[in-house]
DNA sequence: CTGAAAGCGCTTACAG
DNA sequence: CTGAAAGCGCTTACAG
């Protein structure tokens, strides 16, 4: 793309017209330095009437740093756990960036070209800080950040956690109060519909419900897989069902593996939740569209994104930057499909 | 935030590591010019050797461009009109940018703060061009922007439409086709729920649809409103039903408001498609989830990402940005929900 | 509080 | 093909 000129003026324009220095109207701008009242109206009546906008280019040089965060995200529905969770965890950090009168970018590389240019650009200074919600498994970008000072922070526990910060949430304990809740409802043959083993959130959530069910003295070896979607759902729940037709409660990893769940059960005329009580994971949006509306663990999204932001506003600056961690707990949000009408 | 000064190697300490000047090895980096293959192979592997990332502030501001193109989207899980459609619009446009080698940078603001903050980062060089997926009511960016000469495209037809450019579906053409599936399936009492009336798409749909009955000489006073998920589309079947209980299809403005309908449809004991057929709109991932899948009208998303990146890219660097308009057409999806078995 | 001046790290005609 | 030099538009000690 070529350049195009147009009328923009600089400051330099516009200290002229106001009769200071370039100096002074830098100072105007930059907001916190002593510049006398007079001063101060004549700069910015003279940046409004000549639409004066600082170019960023040449201030980022300067100033040594550019007032913007970048977020890696993943995918919109590429099916990456954090996919329902998006929205909320983007207006946490949003607000709190917000806050702290920095500009939030997101990113969201499709190709290993793209994530290559995406390194580039994030190395060479386009952002003074890097909230990671995807690419996890790509180790040559936090070596090169730190090289250079940005500080990184990841969402979620990546796969070698010793040198980075992040912010997590406690899946296990999540797991675990699923699992707890579907026993003090009464429940005893409990089956749990597990995400893929690769993930160690999914891994967490399976043992949280295991702990419980050994804790209960219950069986705990009603366990299936799936994909975290909704067909894996409901593949598991029939596999299950096969398996053990008097299962009298689920917990999926997932809220959409739980409506599938609920779906098949349904076909196969089970009523949720007298019959079968289910819990998903996450409370999505999906959650209060069952019918009936469904029981999930809540996970504190929004905080872990506020979380993830003042951490990484923290970070930068510090000559120190070793790594800080940090988990949070999820709750429940219990409704219909757990709690069996008498 | 404060700078935090580390070992980033200059230019200049590549140039001279490699033995030539500073001018050519910023030939070597920029790729285009003619430059030895000696002098290449020296610099590249000082370059190499000292991890040598160029400052993209100073290129910016040297060269006059960023080389990259923000797209500003809706939030996710906003209910905006586009949100089902994001991912695969984001697609699209990744592709088309990737190829030129342009970074995409996306924009999400929450908050009339961020959209202030925003404008001043879009008008402050951070861009060579914006792609506009929401903020069409917004109309003092369209002006900033022009003004630096930064090209703007917007993702559907924005309100006033004449000065500015725009890649569009044509919403009319998928609701008449639609409803014609629906007829030429033998379908005579059709229903059409239709979006929030300040939606143009929503307008368009709707006139397609009556354009498609009036043509058949059927009915076309069926219509209630939804507010594009599936809450609404129950709400409104119901008050269709109640009305006229011999509906024997339905064309809803979104999949979700038809995943309503046909729950709807279901719990009052018809069978879809065989006592009423039901078609929704977007073909989004709503659509295999349900029972029986449900046809929809696809809308070439892709194509229109790709076409708002290429017109973007056309439109920078021109002198005469004179705007460029685009509309294209959707097509069918069928499944299940439409075809009766016999 | 204010200004002159140096400097941030690149690109790009211009001349050779 | 290559280099010296000017310049992109700001910020920020430094001195006053």
């Amino acid at each position: 793309m070529e350049a195009v000129s147009r009328t923009a003026a600089t400051l330099d324009q516009v200290a002229r017209a106001a009769g200071v220095s370039r100096a002074t109207a830098s100072r105007v701008f930059s907001g916190n330095l002593r510049v006398s009242e007079e001063a101060r109206r004549a700069v910015e009546s003279a940046a409004t009437r000549l639409g004066y906008v600082a170019n960023s280019a040449a201030r980022s040089l300067a100033a040594g740093r550019s007032e913007s965060v970048g977020v890696v995200v993943p995918e919109p529905g590429s099916g990456h756990f954090l996919d329902p969770l998006l929205s909320r965890l983007l207006r946490g950090i949003g607000e709190e960036l917000s806050a702290s009168g920095l500009q939030m970018v997101l990113f969201s590389p499709q190709s290993p070209a793209d994530v290559q240019r995406l390194e580039q650009y994030l190395v060479g200074g386009h952002v003074d800080a890097v909230l990671m919600l995807a690419l996890h498994e790509s180790d040559t970008l936090p070596a090169r950040l730190h090289a250079r000072g940005i500080p990184m922070v990841f969402g979620g526990r990546p796969p070698q956690s010793q040198e980075v910060s992040f912010v997590d949430v406690d899946n296990h304990a999540g797991g675990r109060a699923a699992t707890e809740h579907l026993i003090k409802q009464g429940r005893r043959r409990i089956a749990h519909i597990a995400g893929p083993d690769h993930s160690a959130a999914a891994r967490a959530r399976l043992a949280g419900f295991r702990e419980a069910m050994w804790s209960a003295g219950l069986r705990s070896d009603f366990v299936d897989y799936g994909d975290l979607d909704r067909d894996g759902g409901e593949l598991a729940m029939g596999r299950l069902l096969a398996t053990a037709d008097d299962i009298d409660a689920v917990f999926a990893a997932s809220d959409a593996m739980a409506a599938g769940a609920m779906w098949a059960l349904q076909v196969l005329g089970r009523r949720v939740p007298d019959d079968v009580a289910v819990i998903g994971f996450d409370d999505s949006p999906i959650a209060s569209a069952t019918r009936p509306p469904l029981s999930s663990v809540r996970q504190p999204v929004e905080d872990m994104g506020r979380e993830m932001a003042k951490l990484a506003v923290s970070l930068s600056g510090v000559r120190d930057q070793s790594p800080r961690q940090m988990v949070l707990s999820p709750e429940l949000s219990v409704r219909e499909s757990t709690v069996a009408s008498r």
